[in-house]
DNA sequence: CCAATCTACAACTGAACGGTTGTAGGTTGT
DNA sequence: ACAACCTACAACCGTTCAGTTGTAGATTGG
């Protein structure tokens, strides 16, 4: 794991961590949504919604584009893969430990 | 998605937000070591250490049980797998998008 | 028995976080 | 032209977070 990689999981993670932002992923992986749009669905400000949408479009999650004067926001599910990828490396570490525990039970007969 | 589970996301993501937190996942996963061994691993507190494996049994990605004197944790795959269940969750929202999309290009011939 | 080891927890600090309000600039419809 | 709308960003506030030090209680080995 590089310090690159570390940080990209760091960002990752960190969007995820909010259910508010996990909300407004669901969302635009259904389909393209304004900020103005979004920020109508949540008992808080605009500004706050745009941030939430700028940490998930930090962490790659979310692009944006523009028309006219609306950002339209959508969900990248790669970057959604990418998390699982992630995960995927935990369970080859764990495997590993698997592995290890049945060439104990096998016996240490010979090596 | 409950309240309860929700919250429970919450926890799992931030849990893994922190790349000391998801290396001592690592090390746990691939087998049991005591709290103070994961600690000289790290340029930190003991303290600080015990208390990223807090946070990661918080989440119940880490268990923890008594040798003597010793915590000795374990990683919890089956809780790595949960966050995987979650992230599937996106995925197939994503493809509700998709479906969307194809149903649009076979044109509104009919409904 | 006693020193060394391991854990647990409290109190503190600086930085980051999630939220707010306010201001300013680009776009649109009438 | 101009009012309404959408976005961007800065400044601020209270809370949480990651780290520290310090203290205290079990357990172990010589």
């Amino acid at each position: 794991m590089t310090e690159a990689e570390e940080s990209r999981a760091d960002a990752l993670f960190h969007a995820l961590s909010d259910r508010t932002r996990r909300d407004i992923l669901r969302r635009v992986l259904a389909g393209e949504h304004s900020v103005s749009a979004l920020a109508r669905s949540y008992d808080m400000s605009f500004a706050a919604v745009q941030k939430h949408v700028a940490v998930l479009e930090r962490a790659g999650l979310v692009t944006k584009r523009r028309s006219g004067r609306e950002a339209l926001a959508s969900g990248e599910v790669e970057a959604v893969r990418s998390v699982t990828a992630l995960l995927e490396e935990f369970e080859t570490v764990w495997r590993g430990r698997v592995a290890r525990i049945d060439d104990l039970l096998a016996g240490p007969g010979h090596t």
